[in-house]
Parts: C-alpha cells; structure tokens; sequence
RNA sequence: GCGGGCGUAGCUCAGCGGUAGAGUACUAGUCUUCCAAACUAGUUGUCACGGGUUCGAAUCCCGUCGCCCGCUCCA
C-alpha cells in the first residue's frame, strides 16, 4: 500500500515463480495450506545447486567440518534443554479496544479501579451490545474517563450514541488483564506454541508429545560427542546439517520467506574458550575492525572466529552472485542478544518487500545469523542429558603446567566465574552452582573444557527468493513497428542456474540442423542439466531460456555443418546477460562451459 | 490469531443479476539463416471452496480456505 510499486515487483517474481515453475502454492488444487510452498522444476535444480555449493564450500572443501544428517523428530528433552518448549510457547493476549497484542508474561502489573460494564445501548438506532468490557482505572484519574474508554470500545461494535450498561466498580491489586497504555481489558491469555507437534506411536496422549524440530542445530549439539569422538576431529572443527525446520508462525508472510515448513543451512563451528587459548598461546588475537581476518590462527578467540565466520559467509553470497551491494549487516544489540549469546551479526538481503528506515535507505531482511553463543548449549544437553560434554585438550593440559601460579589461578578464576555466571542464570541454587563452577576451573588446569560455539545459520528458501529476487531483470525493446516490449531475464550467477546450457538447431525444419542439434545435446546433457528445444523461431526460444536464468545457449547453424569450411564443427554460444555471441568447437564445448559454471 | 484489501483460462485481466470473454501462453502444421515474426487449425475454466437469496448468481449475502498489507515474529 504505501509502496506500491515495490508491491508490484513482488508480485511479478511469484507470478513468473508460478508461470516458470520455481515455485508453487503447496496442495494448491485443494485451495493451498498457509505457510507451505513446493518447488517446481526448476525451482528444484536451483535449490538442490545453492545446497550443494553450500555443502561442499562448508564440508568438502575444508579439513576442520564434518557432515551430519540428523531426524527431524528427536526425543523430546532436547527442546526442553535447547529452551525452545518454554520461549517458543508464549501466552499472548490482545487489547480489546486497539487489538494491540501483548505476551501476557509481559504485561507490568497494575492496581487500580476497574470499571465493569455489562454491555451499553443505543437508544436513537435501537441498538444493543450484550457484551462485558471492563476498564482499569488507575489512581487518581477521574471515573469519567473510564466510561469515555468504554463508550470507544462500544463504538468499534457498531454503536453511535453510547449509553452504558450496568456500571459496576471493583478494587484490584497487581493485575495484568488490563492494557497499561490504555486501561482497556484484554482477552484471555492464548498459548501461541510455535513449534509444530505430533504423537509418537499411537497412542495420542501428553506423554507422546513430540516435536517436530524448529532448528537443525539442537541435533547438532546432542550428536557433538559421537561426532568428535568418530571424526578424529579436535577443536575447532565444526558440524554442518542441511535440513528441513518447522515453525508454526502466526503470520506466514511475503511469500517464501516466512514459511511453516523451510530448510535451514547450519554449521556448529566449535571453539576452545579464550582462556585456554590464553593458557596455550599467551594471549587472544586481536580482531581487526572489518574485513576478513584470513586464514583461522591457533590464537584465535571467540571474537576473530566470529568475525571469520562473518565474512567466509559473505563471500559464499558473493560467490554465488549476491554481490555485497545487494547485503545488509545487523549486529544485535546487547538487548537484543539471548542472554547466553556473546554476539550476533545478521546478513541481510535487500528484498522488494524489505522496509525503509528513517533515513530512507532500505536495510534488508535476514537471510543468515552468525550467532557466538558461548558454551550454553552444550552446556544445558550436559546438564539435562547428565552425559559430559566437555572435550579434552592435550595441548592445554601440557600448556597449563608450564604457566606461572598467579597466572593459573587469573585464567582459573575467570573460567569459574564465566561457569558460574551461566550456572546461576540457569536456576542452579546458588550453592551447587559454585561447587560446579569450581569443578569446572579444576577440569580446565586438567585440559577440560566444554567447546564453545559459533553458529552460522542460514535459511534456504529464504536465499533462494533472494537469489530469485536478485536475478529478476526486466528488458524493454521496441521493434520497427513501435511496439514496446518487456521480457524477463534471470541473471543466476551460472553455478546456481537451474539449466546451465539450452541446445537448439537454428531451423527446425531442416533434418541435418536438428540432428546435429540432438547429437551436440546428447553429448552435454550427461555433464550438465542441459535442454533442448526446437519449437518457434529462434529468438523465441532465447527468451525462453532467458526466463529460466539459462546462462548459455548453443545454436547449431549451417556453418556448424561446414556451409564456411573453416567454421566446420563448430557452434554458436549465445550469453544470456548480454546477448554476445562467439563462435566455440564443439569438441572443446563441455570444457568451455566448465570453465564457466565454476 | 486480530484489522484492511483481494481471489474469473497456465499468466495478465475484462464482465458486476440473464448462464463466460480478450490478450498472452500452450499444441499441431506451413514458413523462417540468430534475439518473444507471420499465417492456419486446435486445447484450456465446477468464475477459490461450501451454503443462502432469486425463476435465474461469476455478479447480492454468510461461512471456509488462500494471497497481499499492518500488529507480531525471525532462518
């Protein structure tokens, strides 16, 4: 509504989404399921290529990541230990007169009179609303305005005239049914469980519950020790999951990126605490203010891993055509931070439906979250499993016997107080959490520690409306006649394309173009997802091509069959940005395509 | 979930009480030597779904579902 033109946009990407077959409504004949989208063809390759270059950049392609594909229903503890049964189930409620919505454990408690009506009259219409509203009225304000909030509340039911009904006062004390901004009553607190549930086995009772699981990254921490213990791997090293996620949002919105149903792209990259980095190396590096650190460094803490984690991810946007321009940065706030992060910076992409600020400039919204999160998920499955989650470091036990007394007992000190810290914001009683915490610092000075963790977390889907969003280009032309033209041309960065080649014969109506055709098209189509496509004149099919984000087409012509000798043998490679055309033999075509879908 | 807008062919839309149309796309054919050419023939709809009012509903009313915008939330 008040952008109107970015609205169109939208609009546009999901029409050619549908029309092209990106992506379609889920269960569409039956009128479609809120929150739930389906890939279509190409849509599919496209996703199926980001997750690939994704799996390898993260796992194949480095020494310090493994791989893991975990169940989507896991035992229900975990969410229990992870948090997500108690913050992901919020009581709200919503003021009757201005329908603002409030989480119900939020709402500052009040006293006060509270005005009861039993419905109010409007005698010049022969009106009537039955319906009870109730105003807090704090003290020292006058009854009058009161009634003059319940006679608002009547009006948004339809009266004009309001007469109230059975006015009756009653003395409250620290009440939270009352909106503070406004006195005005508020519904009924509603649970708002945001994560999916279903029955394991079939008996449908509360000790059944499960989850379907809202993040991959719990499985992640509860499979830690088989992983590091399988892996031959030592900290740091990392876990990477690409798997399917679940959230039962209140408002599915603008379109793919808030779904019910989406993917989640996940590396648990973990870390020694900086204090056996200090025991081991003397100090912590220090992280330069923006820019990539380079490569990882055995001195490294939490902050130069962070920021490492930070920008190896903006280059993987980068490498697959999102170029830094079209990004956006969010460090949280440490109000915004969950209290066991340490910090959090959100990669954004400028989306047509992404918002303005006051300065005008459009800031994005959030396609990954690179999140340090100290030890306090590990942490908690220790504490709720009772199965230790702590690793043991050679190299730090060695170190820590070669350290001066007094620096001992400083790094010591601080770990305890670190532990300490988490364990009484936990709700350990005070007592057990110190002997805990002094445990702790003893396993520390012995080479043990719970890793901590640096968490790069991506959605899919969203990332590929991104890349959709991103590659959308519409081209005008006018012909001899006049005539104004507009075609769409996805500019996928080739590696992510969907299609990497289209292969056509200049004229169908010739047996030798089209055989020939066939024959360059059958050698390719085992290397790349290459199509084929004789039907319309030849520009018609470029567009065609041009639509799905085919980066390269091959067109067979009478020089291909030797019409130039010296052309014997080869095509015609026609780039879909700006239309160039060379001249390429088609012995040597698959090489050339590889070398550019790199 | 609440408030507002919307839902007609694969897509973009017209029709707004008298029984469904245009452009485009798609299929086949003719033609066509490089950027959505032309011609011919053809296919497509429970007018989102369910109910009601009416002699008659795509059109008016109610409910449901879905999409878009705001509240909310965040991968």
């Amino acid at each position: 509504m008040s952008e109107p033109k970015e609205n169109v946009l939208m609009e546009k990407i999901v029409s050619l989404c549908k029309r092209r077959g990106f992506v379609f409504q889920s269960s569409e004949i039956y009128g479609g399921i809120n929150g739930f989208w389906d890939y279509g063809p190409l849509g599919a390759e496209l996703k199926r290529n980001v997750k690939e270059t994704w799996w390898s950049t993260m796992t194949r392609l480095r020494d310090d990541v493994v791989g893991l594909e975990a169940t989507i229903i896991m035992a229900p503890q975990i969410w229990k230990a992870s948090g997500h049964v108690d913050t992901f189930s919020d009581p709200m409620c919503d003021c009757l007169l201005t329908r603002k919505r409030f989480r119900a454990d939020q709402i500052d408690p009040q006293s006060g009179v509270v005005y009861h009506f039993a419905g109010a009259r409007d005698a010049a219409a022969g009106k009537e609303s039955p319906d009870a509203f109730s105003v807090l009225l704090p003290p020292g304000k006058p009854p009058e305005s009161a009634r003059k909030t319940a006679a608002q509340f009547y009006q948004t039911r339809g009266l004009q005239s309001v007469e109230l009904l059975g006015e009756r006062t009653e003395k409250v004390e620290n009440t939270t049914r009352y909106n503070p901004e406004n006195g005005a009553q508020l519904t009924d607190p509603r649970p708002f469980n945001l994560m999916l549930q279903t029955y394991v086995g079939p008996i449908q009772s509360e000790d059944n519950v499960a989850y379907l699981r809202p993040e991959t990254a719990q499985a992640i921490f509860a499979q830690f020790k088989n992983v590091h213990e399988t892996s031959r791997q030592k900290v740091p090293f990392g876990i990477a999951q690409i798997g399917k996620a679940f959230r039962n949002e209140v408002t599915p919105r603008n379109f793919t990126f808030r779904s019910r149903e989406f993917e989640q792209m996940e590396l648990e990259f973990f870390i020694k605490p900086d204090e056996a980095i200090e025991a081991i190396c003397g100090s912590v590096a220090t992280v330069p203010e923006s820019g990539h650190p380079g490569e990882p460094q055995p001195n490294w803490g939490w902050q130069a891993w962070h920021r490492y984690w930070v920008e190896e991810r903006v280059r993987f946007y980068e490498g697959i055509g999102l170029s830094r321009d079209t990004l956006g940065f969010h460090h949280q706030t440490s109000e915004e931070l969950a209290h066991y992060a340490r910090a959090c910076t959100d990669i954004l992409f400028k989306f047509p439906f992404s918002k303005k600020d006051e300065t005008g400039a459009v800031k994005g919204d959030e396609l990954e979250g690179i999140a340090a999160r100290s030890d306090f998920d590990l942490s908690q499955h220790e504490r709720h499993s009772g199965k230790s989650m702590g690793v043991f470091d050679e190299e730090l036990r060695t170190a820590w016997t070669k350290l001066a007394p007094e620096r001992q007992s400083e790094l010591s000190s601080r770990y305890h107080d670190s532990r300490l810290k988490y364990l009484v914001k936990s709700g350990v009683p005070q007592e057990k959490a110190e002997r805990e915490a002094k445990e702790d610092a003893e396993g520390l000075a012995k080479g043990q520690y719970i890793p901590h963790v640096i968490e790069p977390s991506a959605g899919v889907d969203r990332l590929i409306l991104a890349l959709i969003a991103n590659a959308y280009t519409e081209v005008s032309s006018t012909d001899e006649k006049g005539k104004t033209e507009t075609r769409v041309v996805m500019k996928f960065h080739p590696r992510v394309a969907p299609v990497k080649v289209g292969v056509f014969p200049l004229l169908k109506n010739k047996p030798e173009l089209v055989a020939k055709a066939r024959e360059v098209f059958q050698g390719l189509r085992g290397r790349f997802l290459a199509f084929y496509d004789d039907a319309g004149a030849i520009g018609r099919r470029y567009a065609r091509q041009d639509e799905a984000g085919t980066p390269f087409c091959v067109t067979v012509d009478f020089d291909t069959l030797g019409e130039k000798p010296e052309l014997l043998g080869t095509v015609t490679i026609r780039h879909r940005d700006d239309g160039r055309q060379e001249r390429v033999p088609i012995a040597g075509l698959a090489d050339w395509l590889q070398a550019r879908l790199v």
